[in-house]
DNA sequence: AAACGTACGAAACATATGTTTCGCATCTCT
DNA sequence: AGAGATGCGAAACATATGTTTCGTACGTTT
């Protein structure tokens, strides 16, 4: 993937063949690349003690068009990879056949699925996500809390750990109101709650009361200041940009899928029995299609 | 570098007490800390879409002099990041704990979620993706169905899709029996069936039925030889590899979403401004939290 | 109603930025 | 030695940036 290879290497090679100021100038960039990324052309030329015009000439001498370009290649390696996705997806939306249209937008919307994601396994969320299990391990009652947009991840999060644990109690409003299926929460339980903007009120509600109860809550959502995460005992923040009006909650359903993972593995061979018991109750309810 | 000990924590204490448009600020700056690094103050507000000044207003009410300050401290931020993610993993080769054995199975179900997304707009679903949006516009009635742990991308997609069509039937069950959703069904309307091995039964009679009745079906499914697959209009084959014993529905969730953004950027304004009557029809039913 | 205070965005301001231009050295080749 | 090419920095240019100012709109208090 990529036209420029990597600009580092193109300046190591068209190194002798560069003016003697411009060498001046590559050698700079090559021993501080973070200069590039986070300075100005002007702040790195008078570092490199040459002037400016000296750096634009080499922009286009390594065959750079701007500085911006070169900036911008930069500071996605800074990144360690990732933003550099959301810059040339804008690129390739300048085209306007009707069919490359979709096929672009469905490009850039996997390559922000797939931030998203990423951004979800950072090692802060990842011993975030370790902290989680072991509050839930603890926990007498295990509510899940998520409406709207963020149900299938609640959803997803509820079946699949009810396959191993019976203390799992998803909030959906379906039987009853919100407020019946809270009740008798308290210290020795925790919520997860799932929610990204615009937040819906029932949410909310249902974390405040929990709050109230002293329980605490784990919150999935999409900023450290989300009214979900107000005081939370753990905060997942995961993103949702998306290409659409709709928030993307593919990241938020992968960590949840996660969390189950975790669950299971930390639980070892009981928490493994306690699925196999599961299968078999559904395969009595003839749940499934054998083959 | 030194005596300030994080503004992250200082913005996130301080939250509550800023004005509603520096909390649009405060809540981007937190939400995307390496813009603050990379990115110009003009720029950054830009993307939080607040004015310029506000993000000035923002430095002095949390105590910062200059934006130069501010920007400083992300910088370094950044740039002591790596420095720790080597050093984890340095730690990660050495020990053996029960720690480190999460965080391999995170990583490791990161890179999972990355390969099923990624293969899941492979150039070959990306066209066949336009052409369910094709079948999707043409069709009378829009029905979706997906039981167990499908049902959350089903439930995401109709979700979705309501908001801007009305054509759109959750196949769930809750009210009454599946049967007495399906009732109507025809070669006019079209069928999205979600599921993966396990098959679950109810699902794939109601593919069944559907071709039965000369109603075409998309099947968002795992294999091209799937049940669900069996004679479709148009086979959305995704991958659903997970390190547990529970399938990741990661990847069928985020196709679902791509097909309602491809759906609306195909609509034009006609969709958005259904998207905004529906919008303010939740807003009459106080279902959002607003700002 | 009136007076006050806060919140806010548009515009103004001086400065900094990326790029181009221009003229002057220095080198190269006949 | 002279013509041509090349390398170079100062300055010019238009634009972008960080900050301040100012008028207005809105809510609260008197």
């Amino acid at each position: 993937m990529g036209l420029q290879t990597d600009l580092r290497e193109k300046l190591i090679s068209d190194y002798a063949k560069l003016s003697p100021q411009m060498q001046k100038a590559a050698r700079y960039i090559l021993d501080h690349p973070n200069d590039v990324a986070l300075r100005s052309m002007r702040a790195l030329a008078r570092a490199a003690n040459v002037p400016p015009s000296t750096v634009t000439r080499l922009m286009t001498a390594i065959g750079v068009e701007t500085w911006q370009d070169f900036r911008d290649h930069y500071q996605s390696r800074l990144l360690d990879q990732p933003a550099s996705y959301a810059r040339r997806a804008r690129e390739t939306q300048k085209t306007d056949n009707d069919v490359d249209r979709d096929q672009h937008l469905l490009e850039s919307i996997c390559r922000t699925e797939i931030d998203n994601i990423s951004d979800a396994y950072a090692p802060d969320l990842v011993s975030r996500m370790i902290a989680t299990c072991e509050a839930i391990e603890n926990a007498r009652q295990v509510f899940i809390v998520g409406r709207g947009a963020a149900y299938p991840a609640a959803f997803q999060f509820a079946y699949a750990y009810r396959l191993f644990c019976d203390n799992g109690v998803l909030v959906d409003g379906h039987s009853g109101t919100f407020g019946d299926e809270l009740r008798g929460i308290g210290r020795r339980d925790i919520m997860i709650a799932v929610g990204a903007k615009p937040y819906i009120r029932d949410t909310v509600r249902a974390v405040e009361f929990a709050r109230s109860q002293h329980c605490p809550v784990i919150a999935v959502t999409d900023s450290d200041v989300s009214p979900i995460a107000m005081d939370a005992h753990c905060k997942l923040v995961v993103r949702d940009t998306s290409q659409s009006f709709f928030q993307s909650f593919t990241a938020a359903l992968s960590v949840m899928q996660a969390l189950v993972a975790l669950l299971v593995a930390r639980g070892g061979p009981k928490a493994l029995q306690r699925i196999a018991a599961a299968e078999e109750q559904l395969a009595v309810f003839d749940t499934y299609l054998e083959d």
